[in-house]
DNA sequence: CAATTGACATATCAATATGATATATGAGGA
DNA sequence: TCCTCATATATCATATTGATATGTCAATTG
């Protein structure tokens, strides 16, 4: 039990919030996960369809209602494997800021566009702060000890504060480029 | 000239500074650029072969001497192919924690085991900040204000900065968990 | 009121990357 | 001499991306 796919698991983990379907996934992924994880529709919907096979996940027949949409429910069993694989050690956090490694090979390009892409990052990172700046106030309000929100607003946390640095960081760098 | 392989270009910046074998290219992404790139021997091979079938790199013959040695050299091409890389805009910076995604779920596990894998992000994060740390006050003494070294330091303030932020973070959730 | 745009929704596929594994050599220490 | 570790290249099944295709439905706008 130490390869659980981890596809798998992060659309277990959506699930155990609300029954979702495909597209309701992704968007969950674009909102409140979207600084630390991504997925994309080529790996999502081949998954939940692995997941029914598993007997990790149940598709509802809504077929009264909407007809071309397919809502997916967490089974026991997927509960329990998802549990499994929270209890295990995390493998690797892994990054990929393609701005440092832009600005990493700058010298072949000159000063002025490693300054461009520090600044491009910074608009980024200026916009996505406040966003989670937003979700902590919200989160920091309506959050008891116990529940789902609690989590999120940690790693909501995690994000303005990562998000901040980076802004200093970008302000030091243009001053070392600049100045 | 806008969807350049992103392989492609690590690989020729690495060899932007100097000459390499696959081995190589490996050591140096697992060493200067660890905290923001990565690469798997099952890329980087057939990138090599694909940058010289482009002639964007060239192999020397180093038959003569290591007979099991292959080394790479940028061409002009593969500089220019670089440099027009470098010029265009970041397409996108995508990060993978693990640790959040675990954290974020750890609604259905509890708080001992989300302070488990804070605690080991911790311990990971501080060692690699005492080697970031190292590293800056190491090219700080040698940076000339022009050569490569300059963004190398940039790159590793870059990685000093949003350590230091993790750790205060972890600080944070940790008591905001057991609080 | 018709037309168009944009959100909702599912799905597939070529290109790409990972992570594991296999193989082999040379250097250094026990 | 044997063993271990760093060096070095290579392949492959599996996973993932990013693009694209297709279609419905609701709302806005000319």
């Amino acid at each position: 039990m130490a390869n659980e796919k981890k596809m798998d698991c992060v659309i277990l983990g959506l699930l155990s919030h609300e029954e979702l379907t495909g597209y309701e996934v992704k968007k969950r992924m674009d909102a409140a996960i979207r600084f630390f994880w991504g997925a994309s529709y080529g790996s999502i919907y081949p998954t939940l369809r692995e997941l029914v096979e598993k007997g990790l996940a149940v598709k509802s027949d809504t077929a009264q209602k909407d007809r071309n949409k397919i809502t997916y429910t967490i089974t026991e069993k997927g509960r329990r494997h998802l549990k499994d694989w929270l209890e295990i050690p995390v493998e690797k956090d892994m990054i990929r800021y393609e701005t440092l490694l832009k600005l990493f090979f700058a010298e072949s390009a000159g000063k002025k566009t490693a300054i461009g892409h520090i600044e491009s990052f910074e608009a980024k990172t200026k916009e996505e702060l406040l966003y989670l700046q937003a979700a902590v106030k919200n989160l920091e309000r309506f959050c008891d000890d116990e529940s789902a929100h609690l989590y999120y607003l940690l790693t909501a946390r995690f994000g303005a504060k990562i998000y901040g640095a980076y802004l200093e960081w970008c302000d030091e760098a243009k001053a070392a480029l600049k100045g």
